[in-house]
DNA sequence: CAAGATTGATAGATCAATCTTA
DNA sequence: TAAGATTGATCTATCAATCTTG
């Protein structure tokens, strides 16, 4: 059980972590000059657009982005006020509440949708083989497997003892 | 030149995103809970230690870690205040300052290093074969290739017409 | 004026505390 | 008391504006 990361293992880490931080801030900044969405948002209106009804849950919500209560509480009424959703009473429990896609929500999510696919399509999966395709399913399976059951606690490493 | 991603490629973009998001929460809260760090400070902190009399310009900081200078500016303030690091004046250049690391910086690295790394090689490489490893490297270079040039500016779909 | 760097304002994320109803 | 959800405080990130020296 080595202390460190092999060269190879620190390499390929190190490209891991630049790979998706600049991933991230070229699709936030795409997104943002052509639909004045972020990333947060779009993933919002995303689930929305596909549930029944184009309503959900707060905790549904929650469960689907897999974000805190709290974070996707401030982001809804953040996104509320720009009327990309919009909050209605729930019968059934009161205690809950139902998000609500509006229209002005699913023009944006419409509009930014192509845009946004052709981006991931064109620094990503252009770039990828067939096999290397199947590899990246393989090796994000692998890792969400592992971090399985870890959700909330910090994972701590074995006492070497 | 499909307008959407097709279904492989969205289930793997979905899970590549849950795979970051997740792992970098969980790589987090492990290091806040038995460093007190953050990743933005380790990173920091790695960069400076490796680097010649444990001391660096902001600019070369900033280009190492590919933080906007303003981000970068700020996050050092934070630092400084917690004596991880400190800034010194530089002589050649009085426009420039140096950031250096402190004793107690080099501590906090050095304590926090060993449980990273463990963490890093359980969650991700201890469950990928040597094949998956060579595509690994194989997948961020590319994507990283194909990111080059778009560093400050949106990058915008060629038109359909 | 441009380069190196900091500052202030605003938006987003995280944590603990709170409120209401089951 | 616990579940569903919101709020307030604090920390971090991003953008534009500024300050100083080359």
């Amino acid at each position: 059980m080595p202390k460190w990361l092999s060269d190879e293992e620190q390499r390929v880490w190190r490209q891991l972590l630049q790979m998706t931080s600049r991933l991230d801030g070229q699709l936030n900044r795409q997104l943002q000059d052509s639909s004045g969405l972020s990333m947060a948002d779009y993933d919002v209106l995303v689930q929305l657009s596909e549930a029944p009804d184009v309503r959900m849950r707060v905790f549904e919500l929650s469960d689907a982005l897999q974000w805190e209560q709290s974070r996707l509480s401030h982001h809804l009424a953040r996104m509320g006020k720009r009327e990309l959703i919009k909050r209605e009473y729930c019968a059934e429990d009161r205690r809950g509440a139902f998000v609500v896609l509006t229209d002005s929500g699913r023009r944006a999510i419409e509009g930014a949708a192509p845009a946004h696919a052709e981006a991931v399509r064109h620094f990503v999966f252009d770039g990828l083989t067939a096999t290397q395709m199947k590899s990246l399913a393989a090796i994000t399976s692998s890792v969400l497997r592992r971090l399985q059951g870890t959700e909330q606690q910090a994972w701590t490493p074995p006492t070497g003892s």
